[in-house]
DNA sequence: CATGAATGAGTGTTCATTCAT
DNA sequence: TATGAATGAACACTCATTCAT
């Protein structure tokens, strides 16, 4: 095959891509025929086999090239942000950015792809699977470097971040609500680092020393710390595996 | 209909969604057959047709009563536990369980059913929405209570609480891992409430008073409170909307 | 069986072919169900097979009692018409009038029973055929006595006739036109009578008379038309009822 | 679609209409399965599928273009004969000597079709109607010209031609009986214009010439026959209208 | 006498996929 | 490279009919 074959291969490669996400992204994989994949490529079916082995392999073929590039162009860039939480929010705006600007790909990857045992395995879930395991580096670091709490396994972490943006993802591609998926960064950040507690703050604390003309002899302080409620004090847990 | 009628038919009906859940989870909903069905229930495939208009009928009756009654049962249990995080706990710990328990159901609800837009909009899908609409209630009472934050949307919690759950799920039912969803009751609640970053506990807090006997000078001890990072004292935060 | 046994079952079987009657007509025999005829007939399926062997053994029950009825007491009634024209008119007008009273039986005949072959060689075929063997007797009568011409084949006389009501009768049913039946009878009588050619009266008659030079009187010719009787002089007509 | 391409699909076309015309021609419409018509054409049932929308379209298409054009080509033909009759004896002709020819139309067409509601309304019924249309027209030409008479419904009168035609083509395709339909074509012709009722023929005519003396000269006669109203002059009969 | 329950047998139709051109 | 043509394989669904009660 020439170069210029090549190249040509690529392009229709990427045409039959690009319509098949659209179709499947609006009639779901089962719903979806070849035949709409091939009217909406202005191709015919065989053609469609010249460069897919079958209708899932043009399936797993969707978060291919673009979603790879997203991530290896991310992943430098992430140095620029000061702190495990920085990162982990250009980790989580990258994404939810992408889902927004193409929630073709978001339907796919949210309503089908997500779902499928054998996707996974797959060499084009990498792709997925490598987002997954940046934000679990960036939550690690964030604990080896004492900005994230230890007694949290960073899998379950992880979890909560992965969770809530699937959910709301999959919330817009479902119902197709209003609100730019770029509006939950923030308040995904904010959550996960600090939580929904109401906690005083510290000017609520209190600390009463009492201290008495003493004649001599020491008196331990009085349980100074009875008043000192600092709110949210970490009660003492017991050891818990938080994930596998 | 006799009285007797009427109970063999739910029996019958029973038996079939039992045996449906079991195919579907296993297999997909497109991927099983009606006679995969009737194998299963040891029953001949017209007789499916007697009880159930259409394969998707069957599929949209499995969660029936029993995640109906369940939700009926956990709402006045709800009032045992004091404070929105006890019962938001509660409510996850219901869910969790039951999806560890009944994990054919949890695989068709996660993999199949929550991506089905005809799904919503049918009454059976309204057992599930109760559960959601009873999280929401709840948050929305922690904040009325002051007990949660209430600058963060009651419906973004809930979705991150939504989020974590369906996904840590679909992880269990997908790959099978080991750990039991119910032991992700507490780690949820704990970043839910106060989040994964590292705050200074009152464990921490030093107030060293040094009471010299001594009548001449007093020195303030060492920038003791220096410590008393009690943390998480709410930046000031940018108005946000975090959600609809 | 009881003799209120028997007329019990009578009265079932009646109940159930005039559901049928009425479900066949509708819906035509395939697309018509055991289901459809049971729910007409307020009786459930297994009943109708408590009575009738199949569906096709319902169906040509139709043609039953009532039609075997009409036959035979139309069949002496005959002799009240004089000459063979009139009675033909009668067996006409006793067919398109029944036909029109229960058009639901009308449809089930020409739609459904006249194009089955298995019908023919069915006891309650012989209903419907004696109807056909009279006319065809009346016809054969009629060109003994002279009324009829015996140059055309009282097949093919019958066979006009049959034609003719069962196209409209057809027509009938299928479009619902307004007009009644009964309105064809004579039209039909008429045009097989007396045909739809104008003939020529005898002022086509082209006699020429040459004469040779004669010496003896001349009279003036008969009223030379007395005795053309070119036929078809328009016989009296009884007055007739032109409607139903 | 290349030219070849389009000549082909015509070709299959009329592959799979020949083969169903046979097998619905022996076995009906319901009784018939796209098995039968595919194994007949030696082709898939798929097949039949890409060429056709469904069973009925198949039932559908078999009036196709062989009629339109049989129709399309005796039209101009019509006026090689003279008069009304001979023209509608030219119809009558053309239609039997087409079911005759091709038995297997004529029993879809009077088995099948004559009966299906759906069936008017479609296009290809055109190739139906135009033919009874074009009777229609001659009829009417015939009594416009004083070759029919005008007390007759042409609409009847076609009901008896086409009553006739179908009533004895049906007879021949469900019993196959040994005469030729196009031996009906003339005793219908004779029936339709003379009637079967006996009329005194030219025989009976009785010319009564008495010769007078003559004086020189030859009148022709008078136009004696002036009052010969010879018979069936149509009485005024009141307008009746005999359908639709 | 009546029927609830069950099913064998069958059918039209779809669609991913192949292959000759 | 592209595709018209063809089909194997399946599947949801229907319905007349049976039988135990």
């Amino acid at each position: 095959m020439s170069m210029a074959g090549k190249k040509r291969t690529l392009v229709r490669r990427e045409q039959i891509v690009k319509a098949a996400k659209k179709v499947f992204a609006a009639k779901g994989f089962y719903e979806a025929t070849i035949s709409d994949i091939a009217r909406e490529a202005q191709l015919s079916e065989p053609t469609i086999y010249e460069y897919f082995t079958s209708k899932e392999d043009v399936l797993f073929t969707i978060p291919g090239e673009q979603s790879v590039e997203a991530r290896r162009t991310m992943e430098p860039n992430l140095n620029m942000f000061q702190g495990a939480a920085n990162k982990l929010r250009g980790i989580i705006y990258t994404l939810w950015n992408f889902y927004q600007t193409d929630q073709e790909y978001a339907a796919v990857a949210m309503l089908i792809l997500k779902q499928n045992r054998k996707f996974i395995g797959t060499e084009n879930y990498n792709a997925v699977r490598q987002y997954f395991r940046l934000m679990y580096d960036v939550i690690k670091e964030g604990q080896a470097g004492g900005e994230f709490r230890s007694d949290i396994s960073p899998f379950f972490i992880r979890s909560v971040v992965i969770g809530t943006i699937e959910h709301l993802t999959t919330r817009k591609v479902l119902y197709d609500t209003e609100n730019s998926l770029v509006e939950f960064v923030d308040p995904l950040i904010e959550v996960l680092t600090n939580g929904v507690a109401v906690r005083p703050g510290p000017a609520d604390i209190q600390v009463h020393v009492t201290m008495s003309p003493y004649s001599g002899g020491f008196a331990p302080p009085e349980p100074a710390d009875a008043g000192l409620e600092v709110g949210n004090a970490p009660k003492p847990r017991r050891e818990r595996r938080t994930g596998s």
